[in-house]
DNA sequence: AATGAATGAGCTTTCATTCAT
DNA sequence: TATGAATGAAAGCTCATTCAT
């Protein structure tokens, strides 16, 4: 019985939270990140200002949380992915892209979550350690994989690291300008663009894609 | 006299503006833009606060003309480059891309103040039509480029228009980095990394930069 | 067992009352009166914020509570001392300063919480009543024992109530600069202070102390 | 011309920085230091509550600088005191208490917001220091006086550090009850019990007061 | 009796904007 | 043209109080 109760009180607590974040990344979509306000996102989430800050401790804790969970959501898609048995680097790499311009990832709410808060990076110490612990831990692991089919394939005159970094630079930009202009890059044009990046370079590997 | 004088006013005047708004750069760039008032602008630049309205307006107004002026600092470098005779369509597509790497284009204070435009696009109109305006400008040229090497080449599934964007991304998914992990994504390296991009997508045209 | 069950709630929740008490006391001396919260209270005293609103109806309700407890706590002591025998009236005058530099009432705890009830007491009616009342209480004793000294001891135009009331503003003043600056005021050089007030005073009946 | 509009314009600034400080010492003796509010001192100043914190930075400021002022203001009334030949220490002393209770220093007002201040003072630095330094000044000056008068009268046994304190304590103690108990402590009397307090103790330099 | 999540009124503070000079 | 004192609307945040559990 007070077991049940405490469960709830937490689910509720939980729950609240979830919404407070799910309310901030609305907002920061649609009104950009200056003109977020604390009453908006309480007033979208349905709860009393209060609550935010008896949760979050202030703006910049709802911020910073927000971030972290986004974080959270796209780096555990990663994992997901390394932790599945790949038949070959080359699979392990489209896998990978493939969920980048997945609809969880490359969705118009969440791109503009991201570049919002790149877009205050510069000035923000914790923004930038997120925003860079994120982008290591892609690099890292995508330079792997391309090393080994560097070694695999012969590629005379290869940089791992240089091509893992194009192959994430190359990713960023498509998400900034599926953002900026959707009708121009479209979803699966950013995807195949992104396939035809490591087909060029890995055209033993890899196959390219056509429209 | 009155000639001079009205020179000399409209001198001081255009002075004062551009001064407002290489304040609101620099501000943009240390402080973020969420964080940017018109306090900080006009004490940066040395004058009042009332100036900074007198002449754009509205802090709106302000922000608007730093982005036309980042915008046509930008373009008029493309237009240059265009002007000249060039030997080739990809020694004009090096010169361009050397042009996004150069220090006056490439450096942190303006790569910040860009991708805080881009962080307030999505709810901005204004500030989404310059940016994806400029956006425009850099692909068409680079994909009629790139559409001329193809047809030169005889480069068999090639789409210009995909090569394009993918090189533009690249661009901006490389300034990006740049910003956030320039120990990572030195200018050199950045340079690199697009060049490669055009060397293998385009072997016998353009030859890989090594480090 | 009904009557064991009621009698242990009765004293939970006295012992509750006073905790609750002691930790407001702790935090006015600690914080100051106007940075004193319901939640530093209760945090403080390890129950609940809900449960300092059930005992004392509301915050106003536990600092008059408070308020009442130090009150009723001084006045005791004097209470206790009227009541014992005494061999004299300067006696019960020298027993009476005792007390007041004891460290039961002249610590630095106490005093500071009586300095913050005084310093609200101008606007708040409730306040000045306790605070005048114990005022009352002290000076009327101290001049009835002071009349009897003037009556004894033939000292030519004193006026027992100017000299009571300086000794009753002398003591206060003294545990003012206790709180305000112990290092210069000691609680020994506060007692000497007193008591050779009324040495000077009555020279007949008292002698001076001395370091 | 320039002159005079700067002058105007410092002055205009200075008086509204007065008019603040002036209402926010009515403020803090009507309501107590706890119910101040920037919108309660600006309302009664006239002015919008933007101003307060343009000229004070916060409410700390504002509170800071009403404590230094008067305190300033006291300070000033010594000194003036100091000043002026006296022709003995005897009156010296006297011409100090009777400042001490003159209606520019004993006033209700003035009374209240210094308690206000004394009660905040354990928990706040800056009170403390401020009202510690004016507690020196005036004790140290006293002690000189009084050292004077022991050496000239040849009292025995007499510590002039001791009865400085005694004074000043005195003399803090009856400031206290004629804002807690006026009807009882009037200004007249404070006055006379304190000039006792040096009669008894100087009685060859200093003679008492009656009724 | 006791909790603590939730509220919302009220506070301090910020800041774009105005206007007399 | 240029100033900066002054405004006031709106922001973030605090905290006494309530209430379902």
């Amino acid at each position: 019985m007070t077991q049940t109760k405490q469960r709830n009180g937490a689910d509720a607590k939980a729950e609240k939270r979830e919404r407070l974040i799910r309310s901030t990344m609305k907002c920061i979509a649609n009104q950009g990140m200056s003109s977020v306000t604390m009453a908006s996102v309480t007033q979208d989430a349905g709860v009393s200002m209060g609550l935010a800050n008896l949760h979050f401790k202030s703006k910049e804790g709802l911020l910073n949380e927000t971030l972290a969970y986004v974080h959270d959501q796209y780096v555990s898609g990663l994992e997901r992915i390394a932790s599945k048995q790949q038949n070959s680097p080359a699979d392990h790499l489209l896998e990978q892209v493939k969920w980048d311009f997945s609809s969880k990832v490359a969705n118009r709410e969440l791109l503009a979550v991201w570049f919002a808060f790149w877009g205050e990076a510069k000035s923000r110490p914790t923004y930038r350690q997120v925003c860079s612990e994120r982008d290591s831990l892609m690099t890292d692991r995508v330079q792997q994989l391309c090393q080994q089919l560097i070694d695999e394939g012969d590629y005379p005159g290869y940089d791992a690291e240089d091509i893992a970094i194009g192959l994430c630079c190359l990713i960023e930009g498509l998400w900034l300008d599926m953002l900026i202009a959707p009708q121009k890059v479209s979803r699966e044009r950013a995807h195949r663009v992104a396939v035809n990046y490591l087909a060029t370079n890995f055209p033993k590997h890899i196959s390219r894609a056509s429209k």
